[in-house]
RNA sequence: GCGGGCGUGGCGGAAUGGUAGACGCAACGGACUUAAAAUCCGUAGGGGUGAAAGCCUCGUGCCAGUUCAAGUCUGGCCGCCCGCACCA
């Protein structure tokens, strides 16, 4: 029998599929549906092995599900606008365009070449005029809605580039590409209104039942609500201060109130008083550094401004200017009290500020407690807190909120720490915010008949800022409103904008609404998401954000988009360093005898930790590489072996040539079909042997199923496993069971290893696809034993076992265990003092 | 600091509170072969005992606890990983 050649099977297999058309998606069936999607990639190039394993995984599912009978959306696309272009077209002079269509088609042939179940009729990229054209309508349908503002924002602006850069984009307070200083500046920037939907994105996380509890607890921390207290205090200057606080039962431990360098009362005070502004100048240096936020010291700034405490305007409380007060969160103004908030004790002592305790735990002295130089933060009692004294903390936080709130100088609010999403970005490939300045009017959204606004055919990078607002063709417009010239708004959106909707547009990508309303109530919600754990939270979120606003605007029936996720693990792989101590290629190493060696000098490198395959490590495995030694359904296999999927995998060779063998393991079992009746019905006979892989076959089928649907590729590749030695350890077993067992593994194969499942179906004599066939089933009176084995133990020790009938009397297997001679020997003569049965299981005699 | 998760052979990992180590990788022994590869059969947690089948004993990071019975449940430590982080 020949070999399994996989590269010639799997070439032509993959073009059977697309002659075929096995895997086109109709949009109306009988079938229930089923929508397995995997997070659409970035164009960066070509696919790495995380992308295997990612496509793999909801590969499986979406050809399980379709043998199970369902309709099964399983669409790719492209998240194809973001920097990466931009930086190629700088860097090489090439058109962003060009370079992102060309990876595109690199990356099609490449997981086509995996042969993934995939409709690739409905396949688009962001960057496709005919899919942003849509999102400029929504974007102007949320503006309308009031979804969309306007606002003055702080960015990062790099004085040499001319541009806004991301957080990520500064490091050490210096621009990353320029190496310039970065500045604060205002800018009119673009937001989504997130934060209107915080507390129904927060409290629909519980329902979220098929989501990995880690990534519901992340969100509901980005989302972070705080009930509490906001009040006003009046200042000694006539001005008015909004503070936030949780803990208003503290306020007569109040010993300062504190506002942020970036309040707009410090940048009013810092007009006149030159040693504010160095303060605050200095807060902002030290402040963009991440390293020194950690160990940043508490730094303070008395004003001179006096606040009355809300209850005795007789009492006094200095206004500083303090570091650690984040413009971003609540007011942006605080009171302090020390006793019981860490910060403002560390605050406090430096500053020599009072330090009152006002909540004593239940077993200490009001008199004498003192909180040293830890803030105590726990439950007690009020003291030296006037009319609170004696009530406990809730009490007390009710007693201040409800005297505050009658004053009309207080209220009970709550507090997000989730701000709105901005999303201008000053870059020239993503797509263009579709709105007009105009002198007379204002701010005019595009039209929608003008729509798209598409970005210039050449985009210049030969300046400074952003291309686009240096295009004035470009950049020059008439006003839709009055008429005029007026001139575009030249920011792009930020790309997860892009990724926040793609999911509804897969439903129907030729609809000329941005989502075909009647194709995504109809596959809506996806039913499993599968992606990396790095989008846990911004994609997610704001694609949770998406749909509500979809669903507001009627554009959708759902609110939540993902009804189920599932986030996998990284792939790794050992790491080589040189004599030198330098990074050595994995690719070009080889092993031998536990040690490795370059593959072209012999040389010894020393093998490192196994890491998270990157391109500075060195130790990147690309699949076309692997592809083309073992094919795909290989490394398919691999990606689903022994390792759970969550769960980080290490690539080795040796891993992959055993999933190598078990390829050509398979092909023999079903190549060799002689002596096995011919395909059809089967009949057959009671022997033993023949029943036993009968057994063996349906539970097979029973596990495996099971393990599907919950994902467990790992178990259910060892059930495969099982199935196949128990096949090759039958030889003389009745051919038609051998039959049903060959076909039941062919058929339990053939989501992991699609291509290989093909040829053996072929070969067992089948005329259609194994694509096109059902899910095997199993017959119950088959999984099920007649016979099981019962451990005996003695004190919970072991000490032998026997066969005994399925659901035997209890009496009965209290007898036998009893008769057992290792029982007999560790009872040495002693009497039970009990016997527990515990049916099918076990049994345990007490002495 | 807060939150979440994890800890089982040489390795990846199995195990509704019920015989710990399924299945795979690596290893070792054997068969086939002139030889190798491939393939097939077999062995395998540590220690002890036995000619052998077997039997005894220890064993799931550490220490307690609950239970007839704990890898699994509870409490307390230790270690590792991830997320957020001056959030008032």
């Amino acid at each position: 029998m020949a070999r399994y050649n996989a590269k010639e099977s799997e070439r032509y297999w993959q073009g059977e599929w697309t002659q075929r058309g096995t895997f086109v998606t109709p949009n109306v069936s009988d079938k229930p549906k089923s929508y397995i999607l995997e997070m659409f990639p970035y164009p960066s190039g070509r696919i790495h092995v995380g992308h295997v394993r990612n496509y793999t995984m909801g590969d499986v599912l979406a050809r399980f599900r379709r043998a199970q009978g369902f309709n099964v959306l399983h669409p790719m696309g492209w998240d194809a606008f973001g920097l990466p272009a931009e930086n190629a077209a700088r860097d090489k002079g090439v058109n962003p365009r060009e370079w992102t269509y060309a990876n595109i088609a690199t990356m099609r042939g490449q997981l086509q070449q995996m042969g993934l179940a995939i409709d690739w009729t409905r396949e688009f990229a962001t960057c496709d005029p005919e899919y942003y054209k849509h999102q400029q309508k929504l974007f102007t349908e949320f503006y309308k809605a009031g979804l969309v503002y306007r606002q003055e924002a702080d960015v990062n602006w790099d004085p040499v580039d001319q541009t806004v850069l991301a957080n990520e984009q500064v490091i050490d307070g210096k621009g990353w590409r320029s190496g310039a200083p970065v500045e604060r500046r205002k800018l009119a920037q673009w937001f989504f209104k997130i934060t209107a939907y915080a507390d129904d994105l927060l409290q629909a996380l519980d329902g979220l039942d098929r989501w990995p509890e880690k990534v519901r607890v992340m969100q509901k921390n980005w989302i972070g609500r705080s009930e509490g207290l906001r009040f006003t205090f009046d200042l000694s200057n006539g001005e008015k201060l909004d503070v936030f606080t949780t803990r208003p039962d503290t306020l007569f431990g109040a010993s300062f109130v504190a506002i942020s360098p970036d309040h707009p009362l410090a940048s009013e005070i810092a007009k006149t008083d030159a040693k504010a502004a160095a303060f605050i100048e200095e807060c902002h240096r030290i402040g963009t550094s991440e390293a020194a936020i950690e160990t940043a010291e508490k730094m303070g700034y008395d004003t001179g401004i006096k606040a009355d405490h809300p209850f005795d305007a007789s009492w006094k409380l200095p206004v500083m200017i303090a570091n650690f007060v984040l413009m971003g969160y609540g007011t942006g103004a605080i009171f302090g009290c020390p006793a019981h908030d860490q910060r403002d004790l560390d605050f406090a002592r430096k500053y020599k500020l009072t330090v009152t305790p006002v909540v004593v735990p239940s077993d200490a002295d009001p008199k004498t407690f003192d909180v040293g130089t830890e803030a105590y933060t726990g439950p007690g009692k009020l003291a030296n807190s006037r009319f609170l004294d004696g009530l406990t903390v809730d009490a007390a936080k009710a007693e201040v909120a409800a005297r505050l709130e009658k004053d009309g100088i207080g209220e009970r609010t709550v507090n997000y720490r989730l701000r709105d999403w901005l999303v201008s970005r000053q870059r020239p490939w993503g797509c263009p915010i579709p709105m007009i300045h105009c002198a007379q009017c204002g701010v005019v959204s595009v039209p929608k008949d003008q729509l798209p606004v598409l970005l210039p055919e050449k985009i210049n990078f030969d300046v400074k800022g952003n291309p686009l607002d240096a295009d004035l063709d470009w950049k020059t417009a008439v006003c839709p409103a009055c008429g005029e010239a007026a001139v575009r708004d030249t920011d792009t959106l930020d790309t997860f904008a892009d990724s926040s909707w793609y999911f509804a547009r897969f439903t129907n990508p030729a609809s000329d609404t941005p989502v075909d309303k009647k194709a995504a109530d109809y596959w809506l919600p996806v039913d499993q998401y599968i992606g990396g754990i790095e989008h846990a939270i911004l994609h997610l979120l704001y694609a949770r954000y998406f749909t509500r606003a979809m669903n507001k605007l009627g554009l959708v029936g759902v609110a939540e988009p993902f009804a189920g996720l599932f986030t996998q693990g990284m792939v790794c792989h050992e790491t080589y360093r040189n004599a030198e101590g330098e990074w050595v290629s994995a690719e070009d190493v080889v092993k031998r005898d536990g040690k490795a060696f370059l593959r072209d000098t012999d040389l010894e490198v020393a093998i490192g930790p196994s890491e998270k395959m990157s391109k500075s490590k060195k130790n990147v495995i690309a699949p076309e590489t692997i592809i083309a030694d073992y094919g795909a359904d290989t490394i398919r296999w691999f990606m689903l072996s022994d390792t759970p999927p969550e769960r980080d995998i290490e690539w080795t060779d040796a891993g992959a040539e055993g999933c190598w063998r078990f390829v050509q393991r398979v092909w023999r079992l079903a190549s060799e079909t002689e002596g096995l009746p011919p395909a059809g019905p089967l009949t057959f006979i009671g022997t033993e042997p023949e029943t036993e892989l009968r057994q063996v076959t349906h539970r097979a089928i029973a596990a495996m199923t099971d393990d599907l649907e919950h994902l467990r590729f790992n178990r259910a590749v060892a059930q495969i496993y099982t199935l196949a030695n128990a096949i090759g350890g039958a030889e003389k077993a009745g051919g038609a069971a051998r039959r049903e067992a060959i076909e039941a593994l062919v058929l339990l194969c053939a989501p992991m290893m699609p291509h290989l499942a093909e040829s053996c179906w072929q070969a067992l004599g089948h005329d259609g696809l194994v694509a096109e066939a059902p899910w095997p089933k199993y017959d119950p009176a088959l999984t099920r034993r007649d016979q099981v084995m019962l451990a005996v133990q003695v004190n919970g020790k072991r000490r032998a076992e026997f066969g005994v009938a399925k659901d035997a009397d209890p009496k009965m297997v209290e007898k036998l265990a009893l008769e057992q001679e290792g029982v007999i020997r560790a009872l040495e003569g002693k009497t039970p003092k009990k016997v527990i049965v515990v049916p099918n299981r076990i049994v345990n005699i007490v002495v």
